[in-house]
DNA sequence: GACCAGATTGTCT
DNA sequence: GACAATCTGGTCA
């Protein structure tokens, strides 16, 4: 396994969603390590996308959105759930990638403890759950992927082919191609 | 399996 | 004051 650099991170938004797939997120805490494959993403951009948090412009929520890339940015939503995303592009843009979806690998009882669930496809089928499995929190947002104890990382793997579509769970922007996942995977959030 | 309502709170208008 | 990049558990088949 390898970690990924800060230069990994600066490509555009589309093509970095793209890239994260097949890689693996992985999250060191005093309970344990979990990690997982990154099976969905989402992209959001700064331009013509009404979806995007940062599309009126820095706010104090999206600002880590605005921060260099390889920034993690973690919300709150609905109240009761946190979505993570990896900061893309140049700083002061605005992009980021939403994870939707990880196919489970490392710690996995840990994962089973915190998301009350034994079902492998249940723990993290969704941008909400995979935060939760992984134990992120909001003290994690602002923070960085190089350095911290939240990391993205690849090896060697078998090749694969990506299925672009258009987005979930958004009233604006709902209709543009910016969802990706990799075809025929079992863990993705939704067919 | 498909469809639907409810939970719950920070953030922006 | 309205809404949000969601999940879960219920009902009905």
């Amino acid at each position: 396994m390898r970690i990924y650099s800060q230069s990994f991170y600066r490509g555009s938004t589309v093509e970095m969603a793209k890239k994260l797939l097949g890689t693996y997120l992985i999250h060191e805490t005093p309970e344990g390590t979990t990690a997982g494959k990154i099976v969905e993403t989402e992209a959001y951009l700064s331009c013509n996308d009404p979806a995007c948090h940062a599309a009126r412009g820095m706010t104090k929520r999206n600002a880590p959105m605005f921060g260099p890339a390889g920034t993690a940015y973690v919300y709150k939503i609905y109240g009761m759930y946190h979505c993570f995303n990896v900061v893309t592009n140049q700083e002061g843009v605005g992009e980021a990638v939403l994870i939707r979806a990880l196919e489970p690998i490392e710690g996995i009882p840990l994962m089973q403890e915190r998301r009350g669930k034994n079902e492998p496809k249940d723990l993290c089928s969704g941008p909400a759950k995979l935060v939760d499995a992984l134990g992120i929190t909001v003290d994690l947002n602002g923070s960085s992927l190089v350095h911290g104890p939240l990391k993205i990382g690849y090896r060697k793997g078998d090749d694969f082919d990506i299925v672009t579509t258009t987005r979930i769970g958004i009233s604006e922007g709902a209709d543009l191609p910016l969802r990706f996942y990799i075809a025929g995977n079992k863990f993705i959030s939704k067919k």
